[in-house]
DNA sequence: GGAGTTATGTGACCGCGGTTACATACCAAA
DNA sequence: TTTGGTATGTAACCGCGGTCACATAACTCC
């Protein structure tokens, strides 16, 4: 463990602060697809992402979902932070998007450091300042946009995260994500396709200039 | 100042926390309509509202606005709080919606605190807190329902913080907070006048049963 | 290869909300 | 009381994105 976390936060933590971590903390990993956080769930612990991909989804009152933004290496969850501090329940759900690697961090302590490490305090509001502007994205994305230029920020941005200008989905897989249909997602993808931007395949999109 | 402390914070800050605040606070009355921040600016210090009601702003590429939620009495701003730390500039902006007593904090103190005092550290976690789920509140409003409701769930929230249930704004008013048009409010509002859930005259708006 | 399943393509239609244009009503100042 | 500004009412139109229906293509397993 202690080496994931040297290499993902050992710039921002001293010493002693790593090792009262690896001292507490539970390594957890997941595979793609499996839910971490459910709505309405009460949160056991502090999650520090190693690596892998968390995405954060809300769900509207027929259960369909949309996506709110990713975590990377080196987020943390900042519902966690608050709702642990305040026995709330959660507001979002959290899927592992890729494999994920993660350390869980007990309440209590996580709030003991905020008062003993400055450099911990640092990272909490500043994962909370990262969580606040992404949400303020989607926010411009969803008030101000339309779909086809909501579709293109998507497909770029997960082929940002994959690595690669692939995107490894089906229509409706990313229909769900961008609380649309279907129907409406093939109709953009494929006026995309004609304009040169991409290639359409089975389970699979290829980008060539977004 | 720490008499308007002690009515807003008293029962959950102890007394040497009043004491420090009231003693680098600055008191700040504003008229309502004034501006408190504007997006990009940097910020000087931590807003404590002691009275009054402030409205956070969030603007598309044209300048046109889109209303994200109130702040009222015992709330801080939480974009302060990290942006401060990070020393980011702000992505909202702060309206006072009618007039609006504050107390300015230096943003140093406020740092120190939330290593001194665990009543000022749960103070600002449970703000944040407060403040992702109204963000959650205006993603669920734009993302999952139509504008008759958004509208029917403004005029209540207006009613709400106004103390009566009158709304003293024009359409074109409720149109910019929305982020909609004059006419397509007119028409909604007409609506809900032929339903027998409002009244309609110039500059205001009578509810009778929402 | 045939059958069944899943993914994609596409036409037809429709309602919400945005825009334009103009009429009307209200109010204040001269 | 006239005049001019501002707020509201309303008709006409239109595009985006949602739904339904169905065709076609691709992949899987016998």
């Amino acid at each position: 463990m202690i080496q994931g976390l040297r290499e993902r936060y050992g710039n921002q933590f001293e010493e002693p602060l790593l090792e009262e971590i690896a001292a507490v903390g539970v390594v957890k990993e997941v595979p793609a697809g499996s839910k971490l956080l459910e709505i309405g769930e009460y949160i056991k612990g502090m999650p520090l992402l190693i690596s892998g991909v968390i995405k954060i989804l809300r769900e509207d009152r027929d259960g369909d979902e949309l996506l709110l933004y990713y975590l990377e290496q080196g987020d943390t969850c900042s519902m966690t932070m608050s709702c642990c501090m305040g026995q709330a329940r959660s507001e979002i759900r959290a899927v592992a998007e890729t494999d994920a690697t993660l350390i869980m961090v007990p309440v209590r302590k996580m709030e003991e450091w905020v008062a003993k490490y400055p450099t911990w305090r640092s990272f909490v509001f500043e994962s909370y300042n990262n969580r606040l502007n992404k949400l303020f994205q989607a926010i411009d994305s969803i008030a101000f946009m339309n779909m086809d230029e909501r579709l293109v920020n998507y497909l770029r941005e997960k082929a940002r995260i994959a690595g690669e200008p692939i995107i490894r989905n089906t229509h409706q897989e990313i229909a769900y994500d961008l609380h649309s249909s279907r129907v409406v997602i093939s109709r953009l993808l494929k006026k995309l396709e004609q304009m040169g931007k991409i290639e359409l395949h089975r389970n699979h999109i290829k980008i060539i200039d977004l």
